[in-house]
DNA sequence: AGCCGCTTGTGAATGCGTGCACAAAATCCG
DNA sequence: CGGATTTTGTGCACGCATTCACAAGCGGCT
């Protein structure tokens, strides 16, 4: 049966408790540090992970510009957060700091990244080549690199075998195939809506487990198969809901203001 | 002092206490249904606008299909939510559904339409005609129309007057001039990373209140200023980051599985 | 009319994430 | 060498969001 997709939020998935991850002898092999850091990762907040991937950026510009310690004070103002909510966040991966100093900006960066899976490169797919694919496909390696596109796909005939950033587009019948014989990691759907669906479901076929969804639909998946979705029209009816909110609370305070100095009050 | 980019989490807001939201006459039929809605807006958790413009699309198809009525357990299933969420949900913008029978599919589309501003349009600027910037040029009125795009910004020349999807391209000095004088509500920065934060100025210069982020950095705007950000690499890091636990999951379970045999268990 | 079954709306409980505040640690300096 | 200073790491408390579970309410059926 088709679950339903996770975003970013329900965790009633049955990959259960599991509190026995971990070998038995819990101290037994203390030599190292990576173990518990390796046990950790199972329990680090969906939050967290995504500003992990921030605070990696602000890093690799700060090495840029060769910086070598940063305060969490420092990259916590760069990446928009609070020191605390940083240093909890680092935490979750391990303790690299160093007390009344700060961290090493290449030794953290290579701690993120190894918790992100940046170690290994993920290879991309991408469904559905029309303008924001396009955009997608030309983004070459995507940002970071770490994200080789090593696949396009579309329904398109005129598009088949033409390629689009180096690459030539395959048809979207063999998604399953290619996915699979090129170990396709993440697959990027940027279908029309109506496609989605059929084309993820492909994908999942091909032994993609990860899945980024452009397309306006909700994708029924199987549990083991991750979908996060960026949704345009959403974002912008959020900003809106914002946009209403503001102009509300400005009527309402200048009636209350109007209220207010027709009684003669001071505002 | 610029205020740092709040980013779907963070509600510290003097949104104030206020708890009853009092519950007169129910059934009485009010005439108008405005004022209590307009009380309530403010208090609705971000993650449930987010669902909200969620179910307004599953919605919108539920009516292009025939259907009247929809019960919470339909509508959550189709928007990949637990139906519980769905009543607490719709629940903070008022009661408009029937016990025994369900949701009436126009009305419940009409009052989320309402709180999320969507009855009034809010025009769009988009700046960066590259790649991505030309895929949101071309949406053409952005999905479920409401969202006109009525400005284009770039800094290339050779842009400068080009039409992109009906409209033309103005150079980013323009923009606080332009976004002022056309009402522009919402900007959308698809440039590179570098000019994010110059291009993020002039747009609030210009008077627009809410922005849409495409570029990897962290805007810093004054405190009225609400950003939201779309972070291609951000998605995909986080996607690796699964990808990454569950491979340690697989060896993990493996290796368990390993030496449960070798001790000669039953897995 | 009155009962029955169905579905909503919501109080209460639980869980999770955030922010605070401080102890622990490390460096610097006298 | 010891104290002052700085900054990390984290226990704790708070608040928000999710989930549960059930009473309230409505339509249909007899």
């Amino acid at each position: 049966m088709a679950r339903v997709q996770r975003d970013g939020g329900d965790d009633a998935e049955p990959t259960a408790e599991l509190p026995a991850v971990r070998d038995q002898g819990p101290s037994a092999v203390n030599g190292r540090k990576v173990p518990m850091a390796a046990d950790k990762v199972r329990s680090i907040p969906e939050a967290a992970v995504a500003r992990l991937a921030v605070y990696l950026r602000v890093l690799s510009g700060m090495a840029e510009q060769g910086a070598v310690t940063v305060s969490s004070e420092e990259l916590a103002t760069a990446a928009g957060v609070n020191s605390a909510k940083l240093r909890k966040d680092l935490s979750y991966i391990g303790t690299y700091g160093t007390r009344g100093v700060g961290y090493e900006v290449d030794v953290l960066t290579v701690e993120i990244e190894r918790v992100l899976g940046l170690t290994r490169q993920q290879k991309v797919a991408v469904v559905g080549i029309g303008n924001l694919g396009h955009a997608l496909a030309n983004y070459g390696g995507f940002p970071g690199r770490g994200f080789p596109v090593e696949a396009l796909f579309d329904v398109d005939p005129d598009l088949i075998g033409i390629p689009v950033g180096g690459l030539p587009v395959n048809h979207i019948e063999d998604i399953p195939d290619i996915c699979a014989t090129r170990k396709i990691a993440i697959g990027v759907i940027a279908t029309p809506p109506a496609a989605a669906q059929a084309v993820c479901d492909r994908l999942v076929e091909g032994g993609v487990h990860c899945v980024l969804n452009f397309a306006p639909v909700v994708l029924q998946v199987p549990g083991h198969v991750e979908v996060r979705k960026v949704d345009l029209a959403i974002e912008l009816q959020i900003l809106s809901f914002h946009v209403a909110r503001n102009a509300e609370q400005r009527v309402s305070r200048r009636t209350a203001a109007a209220r207010a100095s027709s009684n003669g009050e001071v505002v």
